[in-house]
RNA sequence: GCCCCAGUGGCGAAAUGGUAGACGCGGCAGACUCAAAAUCUGUUGGCCGCAAGGCCGUGUUGGUUCGAGUCCGACCUGGGGCACCA
C-alpha cells in the first residue's frame, strides 16, 4: 500500500507474463488470429525513444486484440546486416558479426523492459545462417522464375579507395572517408525484374483499403505509370544513326528546339570516344554521384555535340543535339526532346545556352500573335498551334494525333511507360546474405544447388581496408563448378539488406521451418497490422509487396499484399540546447527554470545560460537522444508508454518532454491511489435511485467505449484523454464515507479501468487487477464490455445559430424530429428576442446536433 | 528539382461539414504545511465591459456552403522520401 513502485512492481509483472507464456501464439489454438507487427530494429546496439513509441503502438494493439479474443502473433526479429555493423568492424576492429549480437543481446533486454506482449519464442535476425540461407533458396526461386538477370547499373565510385559507396556516404560529392570527388560509374549488377509486376504493384494500391491515403499516393507516383510516345530521331548527316526519345508530351513537338541525351547514354559514351571535350564534359556530370536529388538539383549543364537531326514531322527542320546533365539515364530512353515554351526545365536549358523558345500551345483566351513564354514555362492546357497538322486540338487531342502520325509513318509508336526502376540487388559488401551464384569460365554465371545452402559468410574477415573483403578472400571465392566441375569463383556482391526485410514477417509463423516460408504461413498471413516509420512509405513497402508477389508466384504464399493494414508513425523528437559557445549540450544537463511564463535553461552544473532550440529529430550529432533505459529508471516503463501514446496522435511526431512524463508520472499515481483507497472488503450495495452511483457507472461504461472506439481508430492520445476523464470520474466519487450503492458503483468501475489501461501501462494494470481480486492476470483478461442504455442520455442541449452565428441553446428529447425540434426553438425566448424585426426564411435541423436558422 | 504530408491558446493537442480549444503541460489563485516539495480545489484563447454580454480568432489569401479547422484554388513555412542509410 503507498505510493506506486514501478521499479519493485514491473519485474514481477514481466517475470509472471513470462512464467504464463500468455503472449505464446499457438497453432493449436481455434479462436480467431491476429497477426501484429511492427516493423524490426536494426541492431544499431541501443534502443531509442523512437523504437519505444513504434513498439508501444504495436503493442497496444496487440495486447487489445489478444484481450477482444484473439489468437494473437506478435514477434519480433532483427533486421542484421547493414553499414554500421562494417562502420565499427574497419574502426574498432571488431567482427560485425559479434557485434551485431551483442547489439542484439542489450536490445532485446531492452525491449524486453518495456513490457512488450511479444512472442520472443519466434526470434530471428536476418544474419542468421538459418535465414539468409532461406533467402538464398528464395533467390534460386526468383532465378527460375526469370526474375533475376543481370546488367549494368549506376554506383557511387570512390576513386581513391577504388570501392563503390551508399548514397549515405557521399558527402557533398566525396567519399566520406577518403574525401575524394566520387563518380558515377556503370558496373554489372544483379537485378530482380519488379518492373514485371509494375501494373500490378500499382492496381494492387487500390484494393488496400487499410492503408494511408498518401503512402498508396506515394507509391503511385514512385511507379508512375505514364502514356506516351516513342520516337526515334535520324541524324542529318547520318541517318542510319538512331536516337530514341520518350516524351509524355507529344502534342508540344512541333515547339522541339534541342534533344538532350543523359551523360550516361550510350550515344553520349560513344561520341566521347573521339572528343576529349565531351569526355571531359561527361566526367563533370558525373561527378554528381546516383542519386536523383543531387543530379536535378545540380546547375543545369549541357554540350552541344554538333550532330544534328531530322524532325521526324518535319523534315526542314533540323534540331541540335546536347549532351545534359539532367537526363535520367534510367528513365524513358534516356533522352528527351526540349520543348522550351512548355517546361520548365527545358526552359531554363534554353536561356541558359541561347536555344530558340517556341511556343505551341496557346492558353484559353490568349492572343496568338502576342503570346510569349518569358521565364515561365507554360504547362497548362489550351489550344496547339504553329504545329501543322495538330493546330486547333486540345492538349489532350493532339497528345493522341501526333501518336497516331508517328506510328503512321514509322517513326514511333504510343507506349506505355513505368518511372518504376528494376530492384538492383547487387552489393559489393562483405557484412551481407552472399548471392548463391557462382562464375564458371566455362558455363558462366550458374545458381548454387539448393542442396549446398546456405552458402556462409566466412569467419575473420577483414573490414579493415576499403573495398569488399568478400572479393579479396581468395579461398572462400574458389570453388568448383556445380555444372562442369571446374575451377569457378564464387559470386562476391552480397544481396541489398532490403532484401532481407522483404519477406521476414513470412518468416516468423514458422521460424524454424525447413523451406523458407513454412506451412503455418498462409494460416496468418496477411500482418493484419503492420506498423512503422512513414520513412518506409515507398522501398521498404513496394519491395515487400513485390516479393509476396513472386513468392505466391513460385507457390509458396497465397496471398499478394502482405499488409492488411498499414500504420505510419511519426518521429519523437526533443528540443535542443546549446550553450554561449554554440556547443550542444544534453538535455540531463540542463536545469530549466521559469520566470513568470518564461522558460529559461541554464547549465545545472555552472548557471551558464543555454539557448533553446527548437524540437528536432534525435540524433547524436545535437546531443538530444534520450534512452528510454534512462526514464525507466526513475518513473517507471509505463509512465514512459503512457507519455509516449498520449501526447499527439501516433501518425505525428511527438516531442520528448520532461514535463510530460511526469504528467503521465502523475496520471499512474492518481489512477493507483483509486485502488489502494478501496480495500475490496467494504459491504457493496446496488440502489438504482444513487444518482451519485448512477453517475458514476455512466462514466464507466462511456469510458469503456470511447476507450474502445479510440483504439480501433487509432486514435491512442484521445484514448489515454479519456482515461484522464475517467479517472477525474471516480475521483468525484471518492470511497471514503461512500454510500454502499457507491461503493458497489467504485468496484465496477475499477474492474473496467485494470482492464482499460491494461494495453498503455500493462504493468501497473496487472497490479491493479491484483488489488480488486481480479481473477488471474490482465494480460489474459477479456476487454470490458459496456451497457449502451447506461450510457444513452434522455435528453440533449442543443446549439442554436442563427445566420451561422450561435446565439443560444435548447433542449430536446434525444432524437426529436426536426419538426419537434423546430418548435420547441421556436418557442424559446432568448432564441426569439434575437429574432426581433426579422423574417426566418429557412431553419436547418441537424439531429441531436445544431439548429441554423437563416433569417434577414 | 520532383513526389507526399503538416500548420489550431504560452506549449502538446481535441473536434462523422454542425457549440473551436476535450484531455494534458505550463501559468495564476486558494487549501494542507512552521516552510518547501508532493497532493488537492478553482481558474486560464485574445480584445472590450463593473456585469449581462459583445467582437475577433484554426499559417496567408480567395472560393464552395444555411454553416468551413475540416471541402476546393493559389501562396508561405516546416517535415518525410527520391531507388546503395535502415
Amino acid at each position: 500500500m503507498g505510493r506506486y513502485n514501478p521499479k519493485e512492481v514491473e519485474a514481477r509483472w514481466r517475470a509472471a507474463w513470462a512464467e504464463a507464456g500468455v503472449f505464446r501464439a499457438r497453432e493449436d489454438d481455434e479462436r480467431p488470429r491476429y497477426y501484429g507487427l511492427e516493423m524490426f530494429p536494426y541492431p544499431s546496439g541501443k534502443i531509442h525513444v523512437g523504437h519505444a513509441r513504434n513498439y508501444a503502438i504495436g503493442d497496444v494493439i496487440a495486447r487489445f486484440k489478444r484481450a477482444r479474443g484473439f489468437n494473437v502473433l506478435h514477434p519480433m526479429g532483427w533486421d542484421a546486416f547493414g553499414l554500421p555493423a562494417e562502420n565499427a568492424a574497419a574502426e574498432h576492429g571488431i567482427d560485425p558479426s559479434a557485434w551485431t549480437v551483442e547489439n542484439i543481446a542489450s536490445m532485446r533486454e531492452e525491449l524486453d523492459r518495456l513490457g512488450l506482449s511479444i512472442d520472443w519464442s519466434r526470434e530471428f535476425a536476418t544474419c542468421d545462417p538459418d535465414y539468409y540461407g532461406r533467402q538464398q533458396a528464395i533467390f534460386l526461386g526468383l532465378w527460375r522464375q526469370g526474375l533475376v538477370f543481370r546488367k549494368e547499373g549506376l554506383v557511387n565510385w570512390d576513386p581513391q579507395d577504388m570501392t563503390v559507396l551508399a548514397n549515405e556516404q557521399v558527402i557533398e560529392g566525396r567519399g566520406w572517408r577518403s574525401g575524394a570527388a566520387v563518380e558515377r560509374r556503370k558496373l554489372a549488377q544483379w537485378f530482380f525484374r519488379i518492373t514485371q509486376y509494375a501494373d500490378e504493384l500499382l492496381e494492387g494500391l487500390k484494393g488496400l483499403e487499410h492503408w494511408p491515403d498518401k503512402v498508396k499516393l506515394m507509391q503511385e507516383n514512385w511507379i508512375g505509370k505514364s502514356r506516351g510516345l516513342k520516337l526515334v530521331f535520324r541524324a542529318s548527316v547520318a541517318p542510319e544513326r538512331e536516337i530514341e526519345v520518350y516524351t509524355t508530351r507529344p502534342d508540344t513537338l512541333f515547339g522541339a528546339s534541342f534533344l538532350a541525351l543523359s551523360a550516361d547514354h550510350p550515344l553520349a559514351e560513344l561520341l566521347a570516344r573521339t572528343d576529349p571535350d565531351l569526355a571531359a564534359f561527361i566526367a563533370q556530370c558525373r561527378s554528381t554521384g546516383t542519386s536523383e536529388a543531387a543530379i536535378e538539383t545540380a546547375d543545369k549543364l549541357g554540350f552541344d555535340t554538333g550532330i544534328e537531326v531530322v524532325h521526324p514531322f518535319d523534315s526542314s527542320i533540323l534540331l541540335p543535339v546536347w549532351v545534359a546533365n539532367f537526363v535520367l539515364m534510367e528513365y524513358g530512353a534516356g533522352a528527351i526532346f526540349g520543348c522550351p515554351a512548355h517546361d520548365q526545365r527545358d526552359l531554363d536549358f534554353a536561356r541558359k545556352y541561347g536555344l530558340p523558345v517556341r511556343p505551341v500551345v496557346l492558353p484559353p483566351g490568349a492572343d496568338a500573335k502576342t503570346f510569349h513564354v518569358k521565364q515561365e514555362a507554360y504547362v497548362g492546357p489550351g489550344e496547339i498551334f504553329r504545329s501543322a497538322f495538330l493546330d486547333g486540338l486540345s492538349v489532350d487531342e493532339a497528345k493522341e494525333a501526333a501518336i497516331a502520325f508517328a506510328q503512321t509513318v514509322g517513326c514511333g509508336r504510343g507506349a506505355t511507360v513505368f518511372r518504376l526502376r528494376d530492384w538492383g540487388v547487387g552489393r559489393q559488401r562483405g557484412w551481407g546474405c552472399p548471392i548463391p551464384v557462382i562464375h564458371c569460365p566455362n558455363c558462366g554465371a550458374v545458381t548454387v544447388p539448393e542442396a549446398d545452402l546456405p552458402v556462409r559468410l566466412p569467419a575473420g574477415l577483414d573490414f579493415s581496408r576499403p573495398g569488399n573483403p568478400l572479393a579479396r578472400d581468395t579461398d572462400w571465392k574458389s570453388v568448383a563448378c556445380p555444372v562442369c566441375g571446374g575451377p569457378a569463383e564464387r559470386e562476391t556482391d552480397t544481396l541489398d539488406t532490403f532484401v532481407d526485410s522483404s519477406w521476414y514477417f513470412a518468416r516468423f509463423p514458422d521460424p524454424r521451418a525447413g523451406a523458407p516460408i513454412g506451412p503455418s504461413a498462409n494460416g496468418w498471413l496477411p500482418v493484419d497490422q503492420y506498423v512503422g516509420g512513414i520513412e518506409h512509405a515507398v522501398l521498404h513497402l513496394l519491395y515487400a509487396r513485390f516479393m509476396t508477389r513472386a513468392l505466391r508466384d513460385q507457390g509458396l504464399l497465397r496471398i499478394s499484399e502482405p499488409f492488411e493494414r498499414l500504420f505510419t508513425q511519426g518521429m519523437v523528437t526533443h528540443e535542443t540546447f546549446r550553450r554561449q559557445n554554440g556547443e550542444w549540450v544534453e538535455p540531463n544537463a540542463v536545469e530549466i527554470r521559469f520566470e513568470g511564463a518564461t522558460r529559461r535553461g541554464v547549465l545545472a552544473a555552472t548557471g551558464e545560460p543555454v539557448v533553446i532550440g527548437d524540437a528536432e529529430k534525435m540524433s547524436k550529432s545535437r546531443r538530444n537522444v534520450v534512452a528510454p533505459a534512462e526514464i525507466a529508471a526513475t518513473y517507471g516503463v509505463d509512465a514512459a508508454r503512457l507519455f509516449l501514446l498520449s501526447d499527439s496522435p501516433p501518425e505525428r511526431d511527438v516531442q520528448w518532454t520532461t514535463a510530460g512524463l511526469e504528467g503521465a508520472w502523475r496520471l499512474v499515481n492518481r489512477i493507483w491511489s483509486e485502488f489502494d483507497s478501496q480495500s475490496g472488503q467494504e459491504r457493496l450495495g446496488d440502489d438504482r435511485s444513487d444518482s451519485a452511483a448512477v453517475g458514476l457507472r455512466r462514466a464507466a461504461h462511456q469510458a469503456a467505449r470511447s476507450v474502445t472506439q479510440a483504439i480501433e481508430g487509432f486514435r491512442l492520445n484521445s484514448a489515454v484523454a479519456r482515461l484522464y476523464e475517467f479517472v477525474g470520474a471516480l475521483k468525484a466519487h471518492p470511497a471514503a464515507g461512500a454510500s454502499r450503492a457507491v461503493l458497489g458503483a467504485r468496484k465496477e468501475a475499477l474492474g473496467i479501468l485494470a482492464r482499460l489501461i491494461g494495453p498503455f501501462a500493462p504493468h501497473l494494470a496487472e497490479e491493479c487487477w491484483r488489488s480488486i481480486g481480479g481473477e488471474g492476470l490482465v494480460a489474459q483478461a477479456s476487454w470490458p464490455q459496456w451497457d449502451e442504455a447506461l450510457i444513452a442520455q434522455t435528453e440533449k442541449l442543443i446549439p442554436v445559430q442563427i445566420n451561422g452565428k450561435r446565439r443560444g441553446e435548447v433542449r430536446a428529447p434525444t432524437g426529436a424530429s426536426a419538426q419537434a425540434v423546430e418548435t420547441i426553438v421556436l418557442r424559446d425566448p432568448e432564441i426569439l428576442r434575437r429574432l426581433e424585426g426579422m423574417t426566418v426564411r429557412k431553419i436547418f435541423v441537424v439531429k441531436d446536433r445544431i439548429v441554423n436558422l437563416v433569417a434577414g
